[in-house]
DNA sequence: CGGCGCATGTAACTTGTTACATGATTCC
DNA sequence: GGAATCATGTAACAAGTTACATGCGCCG
């Protein structure tokens, strides 16, 4: 069983989706920590529907194509209770802009500049919609009795991406004065 | 040309080294924001190689069997620059624990203690270790010019792993007025 | 009827991990 | 000579992304 699975189950544990919606909601909802593409969703579908962890329902259609909607099994539910009790061992985390910082000397202070801009930029907007979801939550009523759990994973959000700011702000100074020294000691080469 | 080859090229412009060595390297230096596994590292090396980009050199063996060691080229040192001044595309985000902490209402709050427990002692651990780096590169010379840069790097992990840990501390304490609730219901199942 | 939007599905590719086979040296 | 250590290399697998092919209904 992939992590995928998992995923689907959980979202399917609380209604019936097609894949995708299941996308969708992967989108919006995991976007800051997750990700997973049709090629991953489609497959797993199947392999679940072949388990018996999930089965097909009503094809429903609004508007377009057919939509092949799932719902999940009461086998499925176990499945999903057993892999929360197993130990957490995926984590990672690749940020390409630390290579770059790393190596950052072989390059010009406004190289760095740029990225750090951008970095800025991206994270400060998923912070502003991670801000948007809290108020959402906490104004629609709980009928899931989950609205906790998940402000506590936009909290996590929250927090990661205001240090990622606070870095970007103090790397940003650190590369700004670094330029300065480089074009002061270009125009007073004598000095020192 | 894949990341991994810029990850060899930014650490051969600093010194010859063989794959084991990378290996190491990357284990140690960027352990909280890369990696890179032996399966890609050599086959890296010998198309590096075939690209003009890195050549091999001495064959040095302190103990052991022989290393072969590789030395980044002119065109190398290019390729390097040339690849800092792209914008940053990648950045992964995957956290397991985020995605069970999301679907938690399905299992006991005991359950997220225990991988709150380990998610926290194993970020302690990672902000143990990068003080420790930051101590020794503050104390040796900086005969690279790069301290700097590397201590922004640093900075980061510090940031966000205490984000992670200020976030744990919070969560936990949540799920444990939780697991408090519960009981409570439980020892007293009329009142209310 | 043509294009757009919703939706499913897959094949090809890229990337990354794991496990294994091998080789050489040192130390006991 | 055997274990430990340092080191290279590969094959098999697992995971993940992308691009494409298809289908259907609606709207102008």
């Amino acid at each position: 069983m992939r992590q995928t699975d998992y995923v689907i189950l959980g979202l399917l544990a609380e209604q019936p989706l097609s894949g995708y919606q299941i996308k969708k909601l992967v989108d919006i909802r995991f976007k800051f920590f997750w990700s997973e593409s049709f090629g991953q969703i489609f497959p797993a579908l199947k392999s679940l529907a072949a388990e018996g962890l999930a089965e097909e329902c009503a094809q429903e259609h609004t508007g377009g194509r057919a939509a092949k909607t799932y719902q999940i099994t009461p086998a499925g539910r176990e499945a999903l209770v057993a892999w929360l009790g197993q130990p957490v061992e995926k984590e990672s985390l690749r940020l390409e802009i630390l290579l770059k910082t790393y190596f950052s000397n072989y390059a010009a202070p406004e190289v760095m500049l740029g990225h750090l801009a951008a970095f800025e930029q991206s994270h400060a907007q998923q912070l502003h919609i991670l801000g948007l979801f809290q108020k959402e939550l906490e104004r629609i009523p709980d009928d899931d009795e989950n609205h906790r759990e998940v402000l506590r994973v936009i909290d996590f959000g929250q927090k990661v991406n205001m240090a990622y700011l606070d870095w970007c702000r103090e790397t940003r100074d650190y590369f700004e004065q670094k330029q300065a020294r480089l074009r002061e000691a270009q125009d007073q080469p004598d000095k020192k």
